[in-house]
DNA sequence: CTCCAATCTGAACACTGTTGAGATAGTGGC
DNA sequence: GCCACTATCTCAACAGTGTTCAGATTGGAG
């Protein structure tokens, strides 16, 4: 909006946008910082004032998309319940959410699951990491899962999510009709929902693993240095 | 070697080499072509000789490392099964492969399981997802795997590897302690491979998904065009 | 109305991938 | 031994990139 003028107004947004539509028309790469500010009709050192590089643009983009997915995913799992509350059936639909996404939009797909991008001090949330914590706490919490199987099981189960979205967003695996890949994210949710579940011992050193992600959000709270 | 000649003598596997250093000094995407050929001691255009494009030099270099990988993971089952032939200790033995690897070697581990650099063409043998496709029929016919369970079943396990190399590699999940990667790791196989052997029913649509690696083998065997 | 700080422009820098015309040197035929 | 041939490499140039910085333009606060 604001054509013609001097200041645009929301130049960042716009800038965002732009760059979103040019990594779905050439790839998540084959494009350029000038190329997004000749759409958005400013020049290219405009985007500076707001981006401290191409980097930080791609890593805002990465954020901004990073955090619409979560709230996706969230809206997913709660439209499954209405039709019958089972915490199970809501990790498969999230899991399909995520993987859908993944197909439908694999550019961004693989701008945003490519993940290095994400700043030191981003703030996304809701973080898809975050909603499969929840929705597995919510899963053990009606005794779908051992409790001494709870702690990490969430990394068990965003591997094996996020790996085939992956695959699929990468052209590594290819599923033509979208119902078998409906089909196929409910058999990878299932068997890894399953195998947590037969776990037998409570094995003694259990994984140290932390989500970059919740590890910012921690530093944050304590206030520590970048 | 055969220094301050004219003619390098093997020009294609040295790029390769600089190409892979740099990668490990400086990421997987922040290098040039003309870095690469200025550490080989030969002019930027000397490269196109041997690679049609910047592109294509990746593109063989993921290939020459996708088959080093699959190479290894392959020795790594036999490495275990010395001690004791259960084919699910190959299995774990083939993921801890992966995953070590991707940690061991992140930048190299983006560059090639980004994948979709792995030209049309390419003949990698042994590719990682057949080694890991053989060692789960291995797994079947030892009984370890009901017989209806096995078609696909490989996508889902190697979406589980996959997706903790990726997670990992891209520093989207932090694992300090190399036990630790190990434990977690393991884990993840065989939460895959317990739910992969409880599945019950037959599930009458299975995954239609195939490789995208076994697809250039079968195309080129049948002579079909690029 | 004036001044300020935010915003944007224009021109420049070093660098990139890629191309084409020509130099160089190993190879096989006589 | 010499010749031509071809693969290999150099040099110079092109368009396009991210980034910087001095200066023009503006909206808004005082």
């Amino acid at each position: 909006m604001a054509k013609g003028r001097y200041h645009h107004g929301d130049l960042r947004s716009a800038l965002l946008d732009a760059a979103e539509t040019l990594v779905r028309e050439r790839g998540a790469d084959d494009w350029s910082l000038r190329e997004a500010s000749a759409r958005v009709g400013v020049s290219p050192s405009a985007a500076y004032h707001h981006f401290a590089s191409r980097d930080a643009l791609v890593r805002a983009l990465s954020e901004r998309t990073l955090a619409w997915l979560g709230k996706r995913l969230g809206q997913e799992c709660e439209r499954v319940a209405g039709q019958a509350d089972d915490p199970q059936r809501r990790l498969i639909a999230l899991g399909r959410g995520y993987v859908t996404w993944a197909l439908d939009d694999p550019a961004m797909a693989r701008l945003v699951l490519r993940g290095g991008a994400t700043g030191p001090d981003s703030a996304i949330s809701p973080h898809p990491h975050d909603v499969l914590s929840a929705e597995l706490d919510r899963l053990a919490e009606a005794g779908g899962l051992p409790a001494f199987t709870r702690p990490g099981a969430e990394f068990v189960l965003w591997a094996a999510i996020h790996g085939l979205a992956v695959l699929l967003a990468d052209g590594l695996v290819r599923i033509d009709d979208a119902a078998a890949v409906d089909a196929q994210t409910e058999r990878v949710v299932r068997a890894a929902l399953n195998g947590l579940a037969r776990e037998t011992s409570p094995a003694a050193d259990r994984p140290a693993a932390r989500s970059a992600h919740t590890e910012r959000l921690a530093r944050r709270a304590t206030g520590e240095p970048h």
